[in-house]
DNA sequence: GCCGTTTTCGGCCCGACTGTTTTCAGTCG
């Protein structure tokens, strides 16, 4: 059983111990457990349990569980619970408004075990009756049925970040908004979000909350506080807006900020320490010791102020505790992109648009790398065309100064792990990035084996997009990562970034191993029109970023000089 | 159920909003 599987697993148990009304610590250690997992960048089913229990918040007893899961795919304890009474309810769980005692309390009062059971007691007005639920709670749970089927996945960072930064910018025209940023996963730069969280700072909230709610963007309103509030925007997604009065902007932003599990351990640190903090600030007992700048909160708690992509609990605490947070790498870092496609292939601009708007944002070099023929609508090169096109990027070449064209592809590595194009031709190329394309679903091993015989090519430079996933789209491949990235290091080859926010791939957790382990990464964009070029960068630098990436853990961060002479480039 | 230079037992992060209550439980983040 993979770790997905497992995490989900042990959210499922925390779920069913809630409705069973069990002490709400063991709970949390489940759901500590599960995040654990879901965040560990080595397959569970090679760890032994002693192994395990070295894991954060995973202990003897949730190290064996997880371990005969992930070797039987089997676990009595999980067999048993779901053979409760209760455990159909965790369904339940999902419907706002709706927790473990509520789930607990329709149940047993109206015999309430799914959804459609809850949405027809609540239509037959049999909610309201009971104690401490409704009418308002009645109608406050068939909206959230209803809203049920339109939005339960989280959704890709690039589908949200732009409207998020539009309400940003609307709302900053409200004369008493004093600061206003985002927070939460969106600040922290995570692949998919749940909701948007956008901050304030105020003297006077009201009217700030008032501007919020009336925005057109605004398709209901889901709670609407003093200071805080709620909303589903047209485009169905959730947006928290939160006000604090101006001395607490950096407690709050920090706050908001999240993680949560980074949160709690810098919590539990200042507890440690005698303190305490909340979103208004760190105290000692009554008094305010910091809550300006979140320098200032770190700087109180004896560390050292760290970039918000990496505050997830992978270690950045203990770091900054010692001052050695590294500087990661920034978008002016980057000289050079090293997969875009132009209208040879599947890309909209001809290769002299691209080299003119990358050069427009200073790189030093670009990469061309357009499809070959096995992805057979997108008009791949083959060999009689890759000549062409070497041709025309040396015209373009001599036509233009001041940046360098490299001619490149992204060959397609085939079920087999031969490339789509003989080596005679792809040795003519500055630049080979080598991706999968076709059949997603082969085994893992074989899939493991298809690339890791690509990357033994020695006309290969890069592995693109190493996973396949598309975020909210497809799940990656079934891939043994750890293997793959063993074999990029034997043969000295680059993994691909790839910045467009449909992929975002490598994921954040394997960028950050293979960066301990050595391997070089190249935040590239897959630009298909001459607008991607920033605006993917964009994402594929933060993302880079959640993977503690440094300057000179990137290829595309190297001088023009520097970066031929690393790829034997004439 | 986890964890430990304040503990192997006794702690475990913190607060806003809602809806239901007459002071607070449940939900949510």
């Amino acid at each position: 059983m993979n770790n997905q599987q497992i995490s989900k697993i042990l959210d499922e148990i925390a779920d069913i111990l809630e409705i069973q009304g069990e002490i709400v610590f063991k709970i949390r250690a489940y759901r500590k457990a599960s995040e654990t997992v879901a965040n560990l960048p080595k397959e569970i089913s090679t760890m032994t349990e002693e192994e395990l229990q070295e894991l954060p918040g995973i202990g003897e007893a949730i190290a064996k569980k997880v371990h005969t899961l992930a070797t039987t795919g089997k676990l009595e304890y999980y067999e048993a619970l779901k053979k409760s009474e209760f455990a159909p309810l965790v369904d339940l769980l999902q419907i706002p408004s709706v927790g473990p005692k509520h789930a607990r309390l329709l149940y047993e009062r109206l015999g309430v075990k799914t959804v459609s059971d809850l949405e027809k007691a609540a239509r037959e007005g049999k909610i309201r009756d009971l104690s401490g639920l409704g009418a308002k709670t009645e109608e406050n749970i068939l909206k959230g049925i209803t809203a049920l089927f339109r939005h339960k996945e989280r959704i890709p960072l690039g589908q949200i970040l732009p409207k998020a930064e539009k309400i940003v910018e609307e709302l900053r025209k409200v004369k008493e908004v004093k600061e206003i940023a985002l927070a939460g996963s969106l600040r922290r730069m995570k692949e998919t979000i749940a909701d948007g969280d956008i901050l304030v700072s105020s003297a006077k909230p009201a009217p700030v909350m008032q501007a919020f709610v009336k925005l057109p963007e605004v398709e209901r309103v889901l709670s609407h506080g003093g200071t805080k509030a709620s909303v589903i925007t047209k485009d169905n997604f959730q947006v928290d807006l939160r006000v604090v009065e101006p001395e607490a902007w950096g407690a709050a932003w920090h706050y908001f900020t999240g993680s949560k599990s980074h949160n709690v351990k810098v919590r539990t640190l200042a507890v440690k320490k005698g303190l305490s903090v909340n979103e208004y600030g760190l105290w000692k007992r009554k008094k305010r010791l910091a809550s300006k700048t979140e320098e200032e909160m770190y700087k109180a708690l004896g560390m050292q102020c760290m970039p918000p992509e990496i505050r997830e609990d992978w270690g950045e605490i203990e770091l900054a505790l010692k001052n050695k947070i590294p500087r990661l790498v920034q978008s002016e870092d980057i000289k050079g992109d090293l997969q875009m496609h132009t209208n040879w292939s599947d890309g909209r601009d001809s290769i002299e648009e691209i080299a003119l708007a990358a050069k427009k944002l200073g790189y030093q070099y670009i990469a061309i790398t357009d499809h070959s023929p096995l992805v057979g609508i997108t008009g791949g090169l083959d060999e009689k065309r890759v000549n062409k096109q070497i041709e025309e990027i040396k015209k373009v070449n001599k036509k233009l100064k001041g940046i360098r064209v490299l001619s490149g592809i992204e060959v397609d590595i085939r079920g087999d792990g031969k490339l789509d194009l003989p080596d005679s031709a792809l040795k003519k190329l500055d630049i080979v990035v080598a991706t999968v394309h076709s059949r997603f679903n082969l085994p893992k091993d074989q899939m493991t084996k298809r690339i890791i015989k690509a990357l033994e090519n020695p006309v290969v430079d890069i592995l693109g997009h190493p996973t396949g996933r598309l975020l909210g789209k497809r799940d990656p491949y079934e891939v043994d990562l750890d293997q793959v990235l063993d074999a990029a290091l034997a043969n000295g080859k680059v993994l691909e970034l790839n910045g467009s926010p449909d992929r975002l791939d490598l994921p954040d957790i394997w960028v950050r191993k293979a960066r301990d382990k050595g391997i070089k990464i190249a935040v590239s964009t897959d630009s298909h029109k001459t607008e991607h070029l920033k605006a993917w960068m964009r994402y594929g630098v933060a993302y880079g970023r959640r993977g503690w990436l440094r300057k000179e853990d990137l290829v595309n961060t190297l001088p023009l000089q520097k970066f031929l002479k690393l790829f034997k480039i004439q």
